[in-house]
DNA sequence: GGCATAGATGAATATTTATTCAGAATACTC
DNA sequence: GAGTATTCTGAATAAATATTCATCTATGCC
């Protein structure tokens, strides 16, 4: 970055701009450079400071609701992010990432141990992660690739960004999340390499997950999950997914073949993680969501005000309530 | 201007685009509504002062320079504004006019009675003059209009457009600034109507002047002074003019045939004038500024930087420094 | 000195932002 | 409740700003 600049002319161009009112143009005529210079020393005056810029706190978060949740469901930390008036889910996941993004960061000290799993909520979220290095980071992998055409969604793709963003090494489980079947998922576990990263999942400090459901389920549209298989999954009582993992109302994992084809963090290792948020934007999830919670799968939220809304009015039964703050706490 | 939108509305968008440096479509898409709208929202973010926006301050004035100038030349107050490098005489009078106003502002109270003439700084000047009421505030034209195309940079039109912008009466000479000889001259000032004006010429508080030379005549530039006319002045020892008055080194008006057919605030009406400010760009004035100094018809200054210099440059004998400091003290 | 390298610069241009305009929505009057 | 005026809105467009690119300039380095 240049430094030829002196600050008499920055000051100069920048009073003539900001606060007389001049265009870019006008400044150069009064300056004598031209235009493009002084769009560049306006920039730098703002880098260096002479320009200040402050906005009147807008609350990105909707603290009622967030504190509502937190009680009602016995949780660690909530955020609940507001949208504007009739957005789709698509603009929820954005806005979910964008103010998401400081919550998650605050969750995470430097020399943890993060899970992350793939998502497109997760994926806008991951992106805007504020830019200061976290001192002895691990990022690890927590599910297997979806595919062979690794997307920007995939857990793969997010937990190498976050890594770099952040300074820390990433573990990546080189394997595919869905295996044919048991036998393969244990040939692949028997794998030095692989079981190193997996066993890692079992010592991991923060999680952060996504939330599926059965009706609108990644793994159907990307063809690695029958409908058949749904059905199955179902008969067993299966209301939501966390990193390919079905589970009933109760956050107990579903019994079915499909159960060892996956490989991901266990639903055991996830139990065990100190802070595991899940990361949701839209309102059909809420009996995943609160299933989740109830089996200690989920002890923070990052969601948006729709689907927090959606949430509460779901309800939780009271006994359930209790268990899963004896859970938390 | 509306006022339907919310200020919660109007932060979220300041803070995208602000703070989190969205581009403007960018932020459209998130909050749903159009780019032009936030457009619309960010100018009334900024006027409703949720976006507060301040530069590092800008010293336009060279104060050292003032203050030698104000000592040696005993001026009540002096103006020096700094140039960039390489600035042309349009440069610095647009400088001047720009950064002269809020000064020139200053030496104007409420309820003054200001004496304007006409020049091409002058009119960058007023063109910038802050827009606060000045109450009770009266402007009169201190010297006829030179031609009978009325230029932006005419006496007339200047101190209309300062009577519009502060609110104030406007008085206007109403006659040709040059009369063909001295008794057409006598009998303009015999009306009513022009002689009431040109009487409460004697009764200003502040008069805003130019300053011109011999060889850069703007009358001549017009038509209205022949060669002759200016070689003759020159002989009878001009070196200055004023409101279309000529002066010699002393400043003392020069006895000539000319001197009668001129309309325009007297000398001696300028001399029993409080405040009498030279609004000068350029650096080929120095000599008709340093003797109108010494004839007492200015005691302040507004001048860009190179002006300034070259005007300590010129000097002043040191006996007419006491005179000029008695004059002012 | 010659040569290389790293800015710095402005003209041209791509991109972004502000304004105009015409239609839609809302409030206001009778 | 119809008519009228006012405000609000987004599409199109005008205007302003940022970026690219080729050229120039200064400075180090042998």
């Amino acid at each position: 970055m240049s430094n030829h600049y002196s600050d008499e002319q920055l000051r100069l161009a920048a009073r003539l701009y900001y606060l007389d009112g001049l265009g870019q143009t006008e400044v150069a005529r009064f300056v004598k450079v031209s235009q493009a210079k002084i769009s560049r020393l306006l920039a730098l005056a703002r880098e260096r400071g002479i320009v200040r810029i402050s906005v009147a706190e807008y609350e990105p978060r909707h603290e009622s609701l967030e504190q509502r949740i937190r009680r009602e469901f016995g949780l660690r930390s909530v955020a609940v992010i507001k949208t504007v008036e009739g957005a789709t889910v698509e603009d929820a996941r954005r806005t979910v990432g964008h103010f998401g993004a400081p919550f998650v960061a605050s969750l995470i000290q430097p020399e943890s141990v993060v899970a992350i799993a793939g998502g497109r909520t997760m994926r806008e979220l991951v992106q805007l992660l504020p830019e200061d290095k976290k001192h002895g980071l691990t990022v690890v992998q927590a599910m297997g690739s979806i595919d062979s055409t690794v997307g920007p969604v995939d857990a793969l793709e997010l937990g190498r960004a976050m890594a770099r963003r952040w300074g820390g090494a990433f573990y990546t489980l080189n394997t595919p999340a869905f295996l044919p079947d048991r036998k393969t998922r244990d040939a692949f576990l028997g794998l030095e390499q692989i079981r190193s990263v997996w066993q890692r999942l079992g010592r991991v400090n923060v999680a952060l997950v996504g939330i599926g459901t059965l009706e609108n389920s990644v793994f159907v549209e990307r063809g690695v999950l029958s409908a058949d298989d749904l059905s199955k999954l179902k008969q067993r009582g299966a209301v939501g997914e966390v990193c390919g993992r079905f589970y009933d109302s109760e956050g107990r994992e579903c019994e079915s073949p499909w159960r060892d084809r996956v490989m991901s963090i266990a639903l055991e290792q996830l139990r065990a993680v100190p802070q595991v948020a899940g990361i949701i934007a839209g309102t059909d999830r809420s009996t995943a969501i609160a299933a989740a919670i109830r089996g200690g799968l989920l002890n923070s939220l990052v969601i948006d005000e729709a689907g927090a809304a959606a949430l509460l009015a779901e309800g939780v039964p009271p006994a359930r309530v209790a268990k899963a703050k004896g859970k938390t706490k």
